[in-house]
DNA sequence: CCTTTTTTTAATCAATTGATTAAACTTTTT
DNA sequence: AAAAAGTTTAATCAATTGATTAAAAAAAGG
């Protein structure tokens, strides 16, 4: 459904996006968008006031990319085993089609976590979902582990997404190219699912 | 033990790691390090011929504090429980002394794979550890649940040291000051610490 | 005390940066 | 088709960048 000839706006954007996210904002230049785009660098500011405009569009895009799909998951009302093993599938997903996401994201919020404040609002909604309702319930009854949400959570998010921000790491101590690092990522996932599930869904407490 | 008066070439590096660490090398311009050592901006390119240069020096130090604790513990004779116990206590010490080490390396790593090959050949040795070796004998004698040690690894790190690489992002969302992180990280280590353990050392195989 | 070497400084270089301008080109409107 | 509005371009700006220079200052050697 895409055009073959895509609007200026659209150009501009894939192409910082493609640049921001494999050199950061610090790393990019107007001008290396410019090239990408294949259009001249003035009209980056004619689209967009400036690199940090446009950059704020793109970090507000892949924060979105990143939550929305988890915002939606964390709310929908199916059963909690179901919606934990559903989070995991749908973050590993996103992360083999965007593997550098994750350290985008977390590498500009370290940079400067005050600037990208309103973006990240997002990530704020996640806490306040139907799922640490659901978490609550089951310890009450006896099916989980005691734990809070937040943990579960952040167990759910480091196993997969670190996965990916060691990538270039992982690919250099094992001697591993693309199509091997994702043999290992697919493996893993698995071990992982596994181990969270065991954690939590304890069998003598489901009786 | 430490003199009052370092070295000028001492303090242009604690300079160049204070701000690298921060703000990553592109982010980083040698009159930031400069201003941060209280030297004149030539100084820089006198003791180390270039930023690059400078980089790589304190990229190299940066690896070696993450790995040679880790590796020093893999290849100790001690027992595999013991020795997991300890992987996992020196690793969140030491992202508690150096918060932003992990997302450092993985950043430059991540923008630069082959420049910084060299640098990184530590993480190499660790596979080839007695650590290794232990994990295929537990296997065999059905102590542990069967799982190459790489995954086993990769699974201590990840759940410990993206709480790091995620810290901005878990203040913002949990809305936590740097009491408050370090209370939720202290916690989620002793889960973490767990979970793993259970995982590993299921008890109808112990016997 | 003078010479030699090492360390430090201020001044400056060429290149690159984000951004602006004014003019040229296209498209839309009338 | 003429005018107006919207889009794109080349040329250029001031500021900042990593790096170099030559001279000054300090330390070391005789």
């Amino acid at each position: 459904m895409k055009c073959i000839s895509e609007s200026t706006e659209e150009r501009i954007k894939e192409a910082a996006k493609t640049v921001f996210l494999e050199k950061g904002f610090d790393g990019t230049t107007t001008r290396d968008i410019a090239k990408v785009a294949g259009i001249n660098s003035a009209l980056m500011n004619y689209y967009f006031r400036s690199k940090e405009k446009l950059f704020q569009s793109i970090f507000n895009d892949m924060c979105t990319l990143m939550f929305e799909g988890m915002l939606d998951l964390v709310n929908r009302p199916i059963s909690l085993r179901d919606k934990i093993s559903k989070l995991m599938d749908h973050q590993f997903q996103m992360m083999m089609q965007n593997p550098n996401l994750t350290i985008f994201i977390m590498n500009e919020l370290h940079r400067n976590p005050e600037r990208l404040y309103a973006t990240v609002g997002m990530a704020k909604k996640i806490p306040e979902s139907i799922f640490h309702q659901q978490i609550e319930d089951a310890i009450a009854q006896g099916i989980i582990t005691p734990i809070d949400s937040h943990h579960i959570m952040t167990m759910i998010i480091a196993n997969i997404q670190f996965l990916f921000v060691s990538k270039p790491m992982t690919m250099l101590a094992q001697g591993l190219d693309e199509a091997g690092f994702n043999a290992f990522a697919t493996r893993h996932m698995e071990y992982v699912k596994d181990m969270i599930c065991d954690y939590l869904f304890k069998p003598e407490l489901s009786s």
